[in-house]
RNA sequence: GCCCAGGUGGCGGAAUUGGUAGACGCGCUGGUUUCAGGUACCAGUGGUGCAAGCCGUGGAGGUUCGAGUCCUCUCCUGGGCACCA
């Protein structure tokens, strides 16, 4: 190898094969293509400003997963859009003086700009943003005809306010009692909303959670939890003393039916009924009541404050002894939205109403033996029992299993009647609540109804939509600026005519994240889908994404489903066969001398030591963490493609770390990723200089060298294949290095007379083509340029995957692995097709484990076909 | 507190699911090329020992011919949920 290898320019040539791919628009789907179809999703950016890494990494391994796909002769859906609506928009509106839909708008154009230079085979085509008038109409048809569906509903409801952006938040958006965006403590309100009825679905969205088999568990997991179902019971306490005139029992739920003859006490919600008309005559309790709304604001506050609670004097009956009185107690620590907002309490088998009968000197009688416990001596000390056991102190309960005695109480109590209704009977209830979709707020969907006094709620007419954000707005002022706008709101009533307002509400902007999965599919249609053309693509055959998305937007698109399911624009439940969550990009931080963040430019190493490249002051480098700007520890995706170009920085993101964990970014990784690129640049010219014409056939029955090459390239294809089916990138990785490597030895080992040889220059060929396809998907400019090299004049783009020879696969010998008492001691090389005989009869005759065994027979030997031979001295 | 996931060289990580621990990359060491830096190339790189060998997958036990992988206990890290009756 004497001539001087050129150096692959990345900055020159990838601008050239992205022309080329947009030219033949090899990348547009027709919908109607015949072949398999498969649909590879990433999850749509937010149009923040400019990509970062976290884009980078989740559209390299979704643009790896679609050339693939195509080159495997599927039709390929790839799409990409915008979530363009929120309350950044309006941030900068009121910081920049600039139009949320300006703002937008122009970040769009930028954000495009800079994923078109990643190189990725996407179909532009089918792009929107949930903020394009065209799609937030046809996401109010939706809203129409879920309402009509009755599946969306107007109620009263407490809801979660959060004062600095000014609206309300849905439970799954409220962490740690902060609002998710804002950060701020969360406020209780009471406030007319707009529900999606989510929770009409729970028991089927936990239900399908098990056939989700290409979901990761832990997802899965989540959700479920999220759901939170409980089976229990509901039961009716008849009220004795004290009671107010209007109320004559109160109805609890409870998990645990068995250990009613342990309950010393019941308990309520500050905010239920009977302890609102209680507090109405009772000063005292409702100071107290009043308290425990106070810390109620806070999460962070409720998890650490003591058990705490108020006798009413209200006294009610057992519902199997009716000359046994409990009392009733308003409690801190009763939630009202939970089942009905009172409980009875049983302190021997739960923490919670141990703590309490301590704190107020209430019975606390054991009714659930534990297993192997005596009877006679057992006592509850400060630790509730809440396992397994049998029953004691239960009357007729008395020697059954906790679960037998669930059952023996539901019979007893759904059989017994009161005032026409059973005292008790059997419910499951959920954790879910329903989807809270009203936001005070301009830059999101209108909800398209008409409040009117006569007719009450109208439904916005089909024909009227779509009802279109004014532009004219200011934000000079808090508030809603669609309240406050002179006209927008004001129109005539659809029913009666008469003077009415529009809703100003808007909606969650998980609204429009629900359903843009499916909008993909017809994008510019004039009703939300085409039935024909949806239930083709659907579902999104490998979805990619955050964690961050595995309760909020994975669990609001699959309730959208369903209600798209019945309200006739899609024909399945479940929108993600495949999902796939990658981890974080993550980067050292730098402090300065100061203590103030510095970007990883402003740093350099000089003897060993982080030093500030312009001051030289000290640097402390800290903690590896994800990249965020707040701690100026990100890496410009930009400045990397211009340096290295898009490939490197492809490779780099799908080498070493395995795509569901969080990745480091470092320097020297990117130049590993660099110096390969040109590595491959070198090995595919030699290939090509050595390679037989394009369309030379692989040698058959190829000998020696060219068996040797042969064996290489399919043997790469074979692994490299199956782990790009799985996702397990870093491996395909590994494995192109490996047959770069091999490749390289193998010329490296070729005397003249055999490369001069017919059947090695045709297992070159085929070798580097193979090659140059393995890494198409991950290195898509550099390819195209290797193939050109290589005599192409088409693209590798469009090429189809090669196809393994299992012949090429198997070896005539195979070498194993010989242990002595299960250490290794040496190798044996048989032929393939050696029976257990032959091969222990080899392993013996060896030296050295004749030496071993000291000339003492073997006391046993255990052959394991393919794999190993160990032998029992 | 409860529920998950995970602890493997200096680092990121492999290991066909019970069968050669450390693939591949980064880093490092020595050498060649180069005025030099970088690049490129060659050799080496878990620990220990002159060596045969011995020790090694967070820790302690166990099952097995054989354990990173299975079981019991325990420590640590990350994530989720959190008075859900």
């Amino acid at each position: 190898m004497t001539k001087t290898p050129e150096r692959y320019n990345a900055r020159e040539v990838e601008p050239k094969w992205r022309a080329a791919w947009d030219e033949r628009g090899i990348f547009k789907l027709d919908e109607t293509d015949p072949r398999p179809s498969y649909y590879v999703l990433e999850m749509f950016p937010y149009p923040s400003g400019r990509i970062h890494m976290g884009h980078v990494r989740n559209y390299t391994m979704g643009d790896v997963v679609a050339r693939y796909k195509r080159a495997k002769g599927f039709a390929v859906l790839h799409p990409m859009g915008w979530d363009a609506f929120g309350m950044p928009a309006e941030n900068a509106a009121m910081q920049h003086n600039t139009h949320p839909a300006a703002w937008t708008y122009a970040n769009i154009a930028t954000m495009k700009a800079q994923l078109k230079s990643m190189g990725l085979s996407l179909d532009w085509d089918r792009e929107f943003a949930t903020c394009d008038v065209e799609y937030y109409h046809q996401q109010q048809a939706l809203f129409l005809d879920f309402l009509k569906a009755g599946l969306v509903e107007r109620k009263s409801a407490k809801v979660n306010w959060d004062p600095v952006d000014g609206t309300v938040l849905a439970n799954e958006q409220v962490i740690e009692g902060r609002g998710w965006r804002s950060g701020a403590l969360v406020e209780q309100r009471e406030l007319t909303q707009w529900f999606f009825k989510i929770t009409a679905f729970s028991e089927d969205l936990l239900s399908a959670l098990d056939g989700l088999e290409r979901w990761p568990e832990k997802v899965r997991l989540m959700q479920k939890n999220w759901i939170g179902r409980s089976e229990g019971m509901l039961v009716r306490f008849e009220l004795a003393d004290g009671a107010p005139a209007d109320q004559s029992e109160l109805e609890i739920f409870t998990t645990r039916a068995d250990t009613l003859f342990g309950a010393s006490f019941l308990a309520l919600s500050p905010d239920h009924k009977l302890a609102k008309a209680a507090a109405a005559t009772n000063p005292e309790l409702a100071v107290f009541a009043e308290e425990c709304r106070r810390v109620g604001t806070s999460a962070a506050a409720l998890a650490t404050i003591e058990k705490k609670g108020f006798d009413t004097g209200i006294r009610a009956r057992h519902p199997f002894d009716p000359d046994w009185l409990l009392p009733v107690y308003v409690a801190n620590f009763i939630l009202m939205d939970y089942g009905t907002g009172a409980i009875f309490g049983c302190p021997a088998h739960d923490q919670r109403d141990l703590d309490f009968a301590r704190a107020y000197g209430l019975p606390v009688t054991p009714v659930v033996l534990p297993d192997g416990a005596d009877a006679a001596t057992y006592t509850v000390g400060t630790e509730a029992h809440d396992d397994a056991g049998r029953l004691i102190n239960s009357r007729f309960l008395d020697g059954l299993t906790v679960d037998a005695a669930k059952e023996e109480v539901a019979r007893r109590l759904e059989g017994e009647m009161r005032s026409g209704r059973p005292v008790g009977q059997r419910q499951v209830n959920f954790r879910l609540r329903d989807w809270g979709i009203s936001r005070q707020r301009y830059w999101g969907c209108p909800i398209p109804v008409i409040h009117c006094e006569t007719c009450g709620v109208v439904p916005v007419p089909a024909a009227d939509l779509p009802v279109k954000l004014p532009d004219d707005v200011s934000f000079d002022v808090p508030g809603n600026p669609l309240d406050r706008h002179p006209t927008w709101k004001h129109v005539p009533c659809p029913k009666c005519g008469a003077p009415a307002r529009r809703e100003t509400d808007t909606m969650d902007t998980f609204v429009d994240s629900s359903w843009y999965f499916a909008r993909f599919t017809s994008p510019r249609a004039t009703t939300p889908t085409k039935r024909a053309v949806v239930d083709r693509w659907l579902p999104v055959d490998q979805y990619i994404g955050g964690v961050e998305h595995a309760i909020l937007h994975l669990l609001y698109s699959r309730f959208f489903a369903r209600a798209m399911k019945l309200t006739g624009h899609l024909g399945l439940d479940e929108p993600f066969a495949g999902l796939f969550t990658q981890g974080m990009v993550t980067h050292e931080t730098y402090k300065g001398a100061d203590g103030r963040w510095l970007f990883p430019e402003e740093v350099g190493i000089k003897d060993g030591a982080a030093i500030h490249v312009k001051t030289f002051e000290p640097v402390t480098i800290g903690a590896v963490e994800s990249m965020s700007k707040s701690k100026k520890n990100v890496v410009d995706p930009d400045t990397i493609i211009a340096g290295f170009g898009a490939d490197t920085a492809r490779w780099f993101m799908l080498s070493d770390t395995p795509p569901e964990r969080d990745i480091q970014w470092t320097d020297s990784g990117v130049e590993g990723a660099a110096r390969f690129v040109q590595r491959l640049w070198r090995l595919v010219g030699d290939l090509a200089e050595l390679a037989a014409p394009v369309g030379t056939p692989a040698p058959a029955a190829a000998t020696g060298p060219a068996l040797d090459i042969r064996r290489l390239a399919h043997g790469a294809l074979a692994e490299i294949e199956n782990d790009i089916e799985k996702l397990r990138f870093n491996r395909a990785v590994a494995r192109v290095y490996e047959l770069a490597n091999g490749l390289t030895t193998a010329l490296g080992d070729l005397d003249e007379a055999a490369a001069a040889a017919p059947d090695v220059k045709a297992a070159a060929r085929e070798a580097a083509e193979i090659l140059v396809k393995l890494f198409a998907p991950m290195m898509p400019h550099l390819a195209e340029e290797c193939w050109a090299v290589l005599g192409h004049d088409d693209l590798v783009a469009v090429a189809p995957w090669p196809v393994v020879e299992p012949a090429l696969l198997a070896r005539d010998t195979i070498t194993l692995p010989v242990q002595v008492n299960g250490k290794k001691r040496a190798d044996v090389t048989v032929p393939r097709e050696a029976g257990a005989a032959d091969v222990e009869a080899a392993v013996l005759a060896l030296d050295i484990i004749q030496r071993v065994l000291e000339g003492k027979p073997p006391k046993k030997v255990i052959v394991v076909p393919q794999r190993i031979v160990n032998v029992v001295a």
